[in-house]
DNA sequence: CGTCTAACTGATAACGTTACCATAGCCATA
DNA sequence: TATGGCTATGGTAACGTTATCAGTTAGACG
């Protein structure tokens, strides 16, 4: 038969249940389990026996009440921890975070600014030591009241706006300058871009690095083959169907991203058409299909990382106001294509 | 300039600086911030003007010390956060949690069943009002003392070995043996086998529903074409070849995981071999491999929807004591495979 | 004008923990 | 035998909040 602690069934027990049961005062508990060495080997016994016995734990919340510091808790609000991407960097920021004995308290935004305002406060409210966001919104000035007050304050994927904040970026300029770059240097001179409005950064930069790489090129600008909107895999795959169909196809397709890239490589596939693509974001088993294909990767677990890093800074060193941008390089690999 | 509050600089206002600041006592303050229509109107606005200006924002910690009750936290254990298995399950789990006003704390246990220990240990000190975990391990004795305590608990993807809990499975021996009753079906008479150890609940079914095909097709057992290893994609890779180049190669091959079926299909296409593939998880770009497929998938988000749900029944209802066991089923589908 | 009620506000204790100070023994030393 | 310095333990207050009870007004009514 089990014994119930003393006070109410169904709370767990606390201290003075356990100095009760060990007919000790709370504080020789409280010394006891800090391994304080001032406390006689016979009254330890006694007290771990009840703390055994009770099934006795700290209560955290309680103790660092009184010591008047944080929970050791971090938040991170995502835009959908679902998407490989968001999920890599949480793998990330959990590594660095377990390391440094924090925990992670982590929510979904679903890309909708509204909830993700409202995550940030709940968040404040649990007093949480400091915060990373991957914005979804154009702008982030509802966060200004967050590094008024101090709060470590880390933003992935984009730059602050209307807020000064660190952040670590990718580098989505030059991995679409390069990825373009070749391209042309495999010999395509059409090349259509397919993305996201240029009302998100990662796509504005993706496309001035498209851009960039065309200009120097010497190429003509042409609207022709640009295409910028939100859709799904289908939608995109339907505007690169009609890119092919153009009766000046692109010899090359620019994907911004790995969405984009399914419905480009579908269209590409289904007409059989001779086109090379390049596209942000890994394609698993890109090898296996035949399209030649040019993968813009980066580490969204190091990007996860470091801005952990960056916040573990600002939280160990809250009087540096300098404020940091890191960026992540972007690497380039091929399948399918001839050696040149 | 900005005025610091009275108390330390560093830490966050409370609500006796509130109190001071609008001239009144804390538990007026406190009173406002509840709504109680008990307050002066001009009370309630000096209050609210010290509330903005100081940028107050109420301890919950404080709060639910006091009230007495658990911080609204549940706790979250997964094996690796960036498999899409465990992203999604954990979407899952937060849009139930997040409706029910709880927030997640998640931790990484990247299969080590000690690891897994310690997370347990630590989001039971910081209270918890319940723990998802999906388990690593072959037995979960250690969470039997989360139980005896009452502590509501569910396990997903596996079901309890040496503890009393609820959990949420997914069909494996049915989804294996569907999948490879179809093999059968469409004339495939020796089919290879590659999956992790038996020692894992999940693996293990998927043999079982394997095996139970191919008997009740009254086929002779054989271990020539099965291997159950723990590897890379490359290690699959090398032993579907090796399976493929045997003098008498399957004709169909079962690959347990999505890993695992990476490293089959990379094997059969390198070879360029006429092979059947089944597979346990979804292979996004399946249609634009040539190799015909039958995959098995099922909805991991319902999983955590699911677990989060029977710990929310068990957080609402402490003095049921029945325990549940839910199975989410397995969805076949095919590719690349010409109409019967 | 006294008393009663209602509306408003404040004082106090408590949630579980720990820092700080106090105290009761005990032994060694002068 | 005082004195001092240990060791082992306990008492108290405080962290930020809220429930409960105790005032303190002001107007209403006889």
């Amino acid at each position: 038969m089990e014994e119930q602690p003393s006070s109410t069934p169904t709370s767990r027990p606390s201290m003075r249940d356990v100095a009760a049961e060990a007919k000790v005062s709370v504080m020789t508990v409280s010394r006891v389990l800090h391994n304080e060495s001032l406390v006689a080997d016979a009254t330890r016994d006694r007290v771990l026996a009840a703390v055994e016995k009770l099934n006795f734990r700290r209560n955290e919340a309680a103790r660092n009440l009184r010591l008047g510091r944080e929970a050791g808790l971090i938040g991170l609000v995502v835009a959908n921890i679902a998407n490989p991407y968001y999920s890599e960097l949480t793998l990330g920021v959990e590594a660095v975070m377990s390391a440094h004995d924090r925990r992670l308290i982590i929510a979904n935004s679903a890309g909708s600014v509204e909830r993700e305002e409202d995550l940030v406060s709940d968040f404040t409210s649990r007093r949480v030591e400091g915060l990373i966001v991957t914005p979804s919104g154009r702008e982030q000035s509802f966060l200004h009241r967050l590094v008024r007050e101090k709060l470590p304050l880390v933003l992935a994927g984009s730059p602050p706006v209307g807020v000064d904040a660190d952040c670590v970026l990718v580098d989505d300029f030059v991995g679409a300058l390069d990825s373009t770059r070749r391209l042309i240097e495999l010999g395509s001179r059409r090349i259509g871009f397919l993305g996201n409005p240029p009302s998100l950064y990662t796509d504005a930069e993706r496309f001035r690095g498209y851009s960039a790489a065309l200009e120097e090129a010497g190429f003509e600008p042409t609207d022709r083959h640009v295409r910028r909107f939100t859709s799904d895999v289908e939608g995109y795959q339907q505007a690169a169907a009609d890119m092919l169909n153009d009766p000046q196809p692109p010899t090359a397709i620019f994907a911004a991203n790995n969405r984009i890239a399914l419905g480009v490589l579908r269209a590409v596939v289904a007409k059989g058409a001779d086109v090379l693509v390049a596209c942000f974001d890994r394609i698993e088993v890109a090898d296996l299909i035949g399209v030649p294909l040019i993968m813009v990767t980066f580490d969204a677990d190091l990007l996860g990382r470091r801005s952990a890093e960056l916040l573990m800074d600002q939280i160990n060193r809250p009087d540096d106001t300098t404020r940091r941008r890191l960026v992540i390089p972007t690497v380039l690999s091929e399948r399918n294509i001839s050696a040149t």
